[in-house]
DNA sequence: GCATATTTGTCCGTATGTATA
DNA sequence: CTATACATACGGACAAATATG
């Protein structure tokens, strides 16, 4: 069954909320706890509990909601409430279908070098210090920085704001991980070769890497996540 | 400057809202007078015009509001309100963008036949019988309807997704044509034949018809929509 | 299976802040 | 600068559905 939320781990937030549109950074708030894993996957996310934790009216936390839901952060069931979203086996291969599909066209049809790689060298730097920290979840999120900006070198704001997406859903899926680091080290160093070949333009190469990266992050997340699942 | 909704325009659709969700019937009313043209791009959609029109509180209304912006069928500005979505010629370009890279790989990824073809010959004939009629903007519809059904063969529910939105924002920028029908009836045949190519599993063709399909759609699009949009 | 308490769904009225004429 | 219109956010009311004992 659905865990409960204990109020007092949104109770520090309240300082936060003092800025632009108030369901705005409540859903900023909630999105962050979830990226976190405070709120994991399956948790109830009662109104009243929250509503009074952050200490925002009902209707501001139901927007806020509904800004998360259409996110797909969160799922809403009727007359039931709403909840931290569980994926499916089939959510995870569909994500790795869409991120096959679509990082390796964006590096295919890069076309003419120079490319502006810096987003990219960035997120590979972050992924070396987090990693250097043995932080591992930082560097789980260091790799999806990574792989958003080789699909930001399209430079199509609609590809851009659907990898944002499908890789905050693709999160959800790395709590279920409870090895960290033995999942994600791996793929530090097959970033950093990745961004050589980008840097030296040799598309092709470069497309047959990203799909050997896919296939093995997905074969192994798909693995371990259906024993996780199937442990619930 | 926005042009301003007249609710008489509304007045006749509060019967068409005694069934379930009301936000949801709400959205499918707007949907349909925005698909139609009745709001066109730029209307300011005032909460107590159209909440007196068609007899909803403001939050239902609020939220079918929400649900069309992330739609994108609308836009959200901060305490001004919410307007019909006005498309730039670089939404529109980034549109085609968006579908050369998606249909294109979809295509290219097909796999071993057989397909199930089913949806597309029906758009196709969906086609033929709307151009049959002179219903132009109905022709347009099935145009939309046939690309939608390349790329449910996929069978990827983000895919689908995506392209749903794409779709509809591309409907957008089909009431700035003047003369639908001079634009929608050369592509009627050309998805005939590229149906009969996917039918023979000539992939690379169908990439090539496919390529050459959208690079011509989209010159013509942004041409005749950049002229439109200079006399606003 | 039933009755009760809790939670959510829907809507209203109002106070406050913001933009525009 | 004032007035008007509108959006934001809150709190409360009541019905309906759900969960619990």
């Amino acid at each position: 069954m659905a865990a409960e939320l204990d109020p007092a781990v949104l109770a520090g937030d309240r300082a936060l909320l003092e800025r632009s549109s108030t369901a705005d950074r409540v859903a900023d708030i909630l999105r962050a706890r979830i990226a976190e894993g405070f709120l994991s996957p399956g948790t109830k996310l009662s109104e009243d509990a929250i509503g009074t934790a952050l200490g925002v009216s009902r209707n501001t936390l139901r927007e806020a909601f509904r800004l998360l839901t259409h996110e797909k952060l969160l799922v809403h069931e009727l007359n039931r409430g709403v909840f931290v979203r569980v994926l499916t086996v089939q959510d995870v291969v569909d994500i790795y279908r869409v991120r096959r599909l679509v990082e390796c066209s964006v590096v295919r049809h890069l076309g003419a070098p120079p490319y502006d790689l810096a987003n990219a060298e960035a997120a590979v730097e972050e992924g070396e210090r987090t990693a250097g920290d043995g932080d591992w979840r930082g560097l789980g999120t260091a790799d999806i920085h990574f792989h958003h900006a080789v699909v930001d070198l399209a430079h199509s704001r609609r590809l851009t704001e659907l990898m944002t997406g499908v890789l905050a859903e693709l999160r959800l899926a790395f709590h279920a991980m409870d090895n960290p680091r033995e999942f994600h080290e791996p793929y530090l160093g097959r970033n950093r070769e990745l961004l050589t070949v980008l840097r030296a333009a040799d598309l092709v190469k470069a497309e047959l890497l990203l799909t050997s990266y896919l296939d093995d992050a997905e074969r192994q997340l798909v693995r371990r996540y259906s024993e996780t699942i199937a442990l619930t």
